[in-house]
RNA sequence: GCCGGGGUAGGGUAGUGGUCAUCCUGCGGGACUGUGGAUCCCGCGAGCCGGGUUCAAAUCCCGGCCCCGGCCCCA
């Protein structure tokens, strides 16, 4: 029996991993063309980063073990905190806002499910130095802008704000807290009226449906504001201020998209402000969000929208081996335009051909006896065509292939 | 952690309590010694693991592991 995958992990073939380049390739496109620059922080942290303010769920299942010294440490089960951890030690004096990404793997130890994996990617922005309606709405129409340039269609934006509730039940008990807000999250609501607590009032915002006003009164201007430029934006969202984000630090406006194509794991983005300042002694007003990017990538599977992206392809199959330096400049030149390979193993033309064409390459390079007399064979595999070339109109002929 | 459905070569599959475990595809080679996709031939490659029942288990039973999906939770 062979060593298999640990559960929950995944291998990436060569045609999965164009997908998930492309889709990364699209975020970070985005991401940049929005000024964001990328970072990345190291993959496991002490532990002590995470106790505070990631929250109980987080914790409970995350990676935790102990180096060889005794440290306790932790596979990052979000990238967040050591964002902020590598802000505060080493980014605080550049100029605000600073805006950055990261696209890399997290861990966390659960049940794997469609869409669910030990081992999971996160595509996640943070601004820091604001979390101004301003930088939400940049936020959510950036989110948006990604999927809409992905073409994926059937997501949903949800917009809430944890401020909410959690001022509504400000003189709860922490973990009575928690409980209701998971009870609202799960939609709950019968169970709710179990605790003693304003039953009516949290009836009403979370099932909330009024006009500007209320909502106002409710959540503030600067909710408000940030639906005005989302309007502007020509973003489609919901208001839902049932939104219980799984992390504790959220603090204020907080986001969800879900894709209604998914499993029972939907949810393909989340963020929204926070602080995390407090854990380093310092009032640091940030936002943020991830993209699932397994999700995201599952989510362009199952809308069919991932384009075929075809590039020419060479390969180079050379007679004999006393050419071989011939080979190597020839292949430098053709290199500097395309992909191209050679044959390493021996084959006969007729078997490196049949490699070659069940591997759609596009165009077969021979070098042989001719280029003593100055010639390369280039064969056309789609056409079925083939020609010799002076070596020194070369470069100059497959440019213009 | 819980619930449901699965697990036979790299991928897809067939079958039976008892010959050498099918077939397709794939991969390597040959027929064809410098020209592909066809054909033919040869070769490579498998019953998740452990235990039990049995003269005999890939097949039946139990446990575990893993995969798929759902709950919980999250991305």
């Amino acid at each position: 029996m062979a060593i298999s995958r640990v559960k929950g992990t995944r291998d990436f073939s060569p045609e999965d991993m164009k997908k998930r380049r492309y889709v990364e390739g699209v975020m970070r496109s985005v991401f940049e063309s929005y000024g964001y620059e990328e970072i990345l922080t190291p993959t496991f942290e002490y532990l002590e980063l995470f106790l505070k303010k990631s929250g109980e769920e987080v914790l409970k299942h995350a990676y935790i073990f102990k180096d060889k010294s005794g440290k306790d440490l932790i596979l990052r089960p979000e990238v967040t905190t050591p964002v902020i951890r590598f802000y505060v030690s080493n980014l605080r004096n550049r100029p605000h806002p600073l805006r950055l990404y990261y696209i890399t793997n997290c861990f966390r130890y659960e049940e794997p499910q469609a869409g669910r994996y030990r081992e999971f990617w996160q595509a996640g922005v943070e601004i820091i130095g604001t979390n101004s309606p301003e930088a939400m709405a940049e936020l959510i129409i950036m989110a948006d802008d990604v999927l809409k340039r992905l073409n994926i269609k059937h997501y949903e934006i949800r917009i809430g704000n944890v401020e909410v509730l959690k001022n509504l039940l400000s003189d709860v008990d922490d973990r009575i807290r928690s409980k209701i807000l998971r009870h609202i999250d799960k939609g709950e609501i019968e169970k709710l009226k179990e605790y003693d607590i304003n039953y009516e009032k949290i009836l009403s915002i979370i099932t909330f449906s009024g006009g500007r006003n209320e909502l106002e009164e409710i959540a503030g201007k600067d909710m408000l504001l940030l639906m005005d430029y989302l309007d502007d934006a020509g973003v489609r969202y919901k208001v839902d201020f049932s939104i219980v984000r799984g992390l504790d630090y959220y603090s204020g406006i907080v986001f969800e998209i879900h894709n209604n194509k998914l499993g029972a794991q939907k949810q393909i983005c989340g963020g929204g402000v926070y602080s995390l300042g407090e854990l380093f002694g310092f009032d640091i007003k940030a936002c943020g969000f991830a993209f699932g990017l397994d999700r995201v990538i599952l989510s362009a599977e199952r809308e069919n929208v991932l384009p075929e992206v075809s590039e020419r392809r060479f390969m180079l199959f050379l007679f004999d081996k006393k050419y071989y330096k011939k080979a190597l400049e020839i292949l430098r030149i053709v290199r500097k335009y395309y992909k191209c390979e050679m044959e390493i193993m021996r084959k006969k033309i007729k078997k490196s051909l049949e490699y070659a064409n069940s591997k759609g390459i596009d165009f077969f390079i021979i070098v042989g006896e001719e280029i003593e007399k100055g010639y390369i064979t280039i064969k056309d595999l789609k056409r079925n065509v083939q020609e010799e070339v002076p070596i020194e109109n070369f470069e100059e002929y497959i440019k213009n292939l």
